[in-house]
DNA sequence: TGATGTGATTGTTGAAACCG
DNA sequence: CGGTTTCAACAATCACATCA
C-alpha cells in the first residue's frame, strides 16, 4: 500500500498529484472496485459484472515488440472493462490454453461486439484490428475519444482541426480531468505473467480515465451552442 | 468523330503520432 | 522496438461536357 501511495500521490521531489481511479467513488459513496480474472472461468464471473451496461471503458495492454508471429497471448495479454463503480481486468494470457474458446470469455466476446455497448478509449481501432487478428472477434460500438476531444475543443473556434487526429491519453486527461496521468515504464512492462501490484494500478487506471474521460467530454459537446452531432463509431460500418 | 480539358473520385506513398 | 492509424501530397482513373 505504501508503494501504491507512493506512485500515485506525487511525482519524486514534488507533491503535485496523478489522476487515478482512486479518486473517484460510486454511486453509493464507495471506492471503485477492481477485479483481477486469472483463469477463464474467474474472467467469466467478473464479464458478467458489466452485462447490461450501455457504456464501458474499454483498453488493452500486450507484450511490447510483440510480432505479428509470436502468438496470440502476447498479442492479446489483457483486456480491461471500466463502469462507473467497477474495473474488470481479463488476464487472457494467464489462461490456461491457446485456443480462443480456451481463453476468451465469452461474455466479454458477447459484450465486446455487442452493438447496443459503447466501448470508449484512445487509439481504440488499433484495438479492434488486434482482437480481429488474433482472436477472430467483431467488436461493434467502438467510440475513439480522441474524435471526441477534437470536436469539443475545435468545432466552435476552427471547425478545419475537427479531424480524427490522435491525441494521446495523457493529454486528454491533463486537458479535462486536471490531473496528469502517471506515464512510466510499466506501460512497457511484460504483461505475459501475473501481474503485480504496480501494473494492475496501471491497467486498471488507464481503463477507468477512458470512462470517466467519456462522460466529461460528453457534456462539454451537449453544453455547446449549437450542439455539434456525435462522431461516429469509430469502425466505420 | 475524335481529341482535349475539367472536376470528382479513387489509389498510393510517406511522415508523424499513437499504442504496448 | 514493432504495429497501426491518419493526413497530406501526388498520381491515376473516370464521367462527361466542349470544341474544331
Amino acid at each position: 500500500a505504501d508503494e501504491l501511495m507512493k506512485t500515485m500521490s506525487a511525482s519524486p521531489g514534488s507533491t503535485a498529484a496523478y489522476w487515478s481511479h482512486e479518486l473517484y467513488r460510486g454511486p453509493r459513496g464507495e471506492k471503485i472496485s477492481v477485479y483481477y480474472g486469472r483463469s477463464l472461468k474467474t474472467s467469466e464471473n467478473v464479464a458478467q459484472f458489466f452485462l447490461g451496461k450501455p457504456l464501458l471503458g474499454f483498453d488493452m495492454e500486450w507484450r511490447p515488440n510483440a510480432t505479428k508471429s509470436s502468438g496470440t497471448k502476447a498479442n492479446v495479454s489483457l483486456i480491461q472493462l471500466a463502469c462507473e463503480d467497477r474495473i474488470g481486468l481479463f488476464h487472457l494470457a494467464l489462461h490456461r490454453g491457446d485456443s480462443v474458446e480456451d481463453i476468451m470469455p465469452p461474455t466479454l466476446r458477447k459484450i465486446l461486439e455487442s452493438q447496443d455497448v459503447a466501448k470508449v478509449g484512445v487509439a481504440i481501432l488499433a484495438d479492434y484490428t488486434r482482437l480481429q487478428k488474433h482472436l477472430g472477434i467483431q467488436p461493434s460500438g467502438l467510440i475513439e475519444l480522441s474524435h471526441l476531444h477534437n470536436l469539443v475543443m475545435y468545432s466552435g473556434s476552427r471547425p478545419e482541426m475537427v479531424t480524427r487526429k490522435m491525441v494521446s491519453l495523457a493529454n486528454q486527461v491533463q486537458s479535462h480531468l486536471q490531473l496528469p496521468l502517471y506515464k512510466g515504464t510499466v506501460r512497457t512492462s511484460d504483461w505475459g505473467k501475473e501481474l503485480n501490484h504496480q501494473q494492475v494500478v496501471y491497467a486498471a487506471n488507464d481503463v477507468y480515465a477512458g470512462f470517466r474521460l467519456y462522460h466529461v467530454l460528453e457534456s462539454k459537446r451537449l453544453a455547446m451552442n449549437p450542439v455539434p452531432p456525435q462522431p461516429d463509431f469509430a469502425e466505420r460500418g
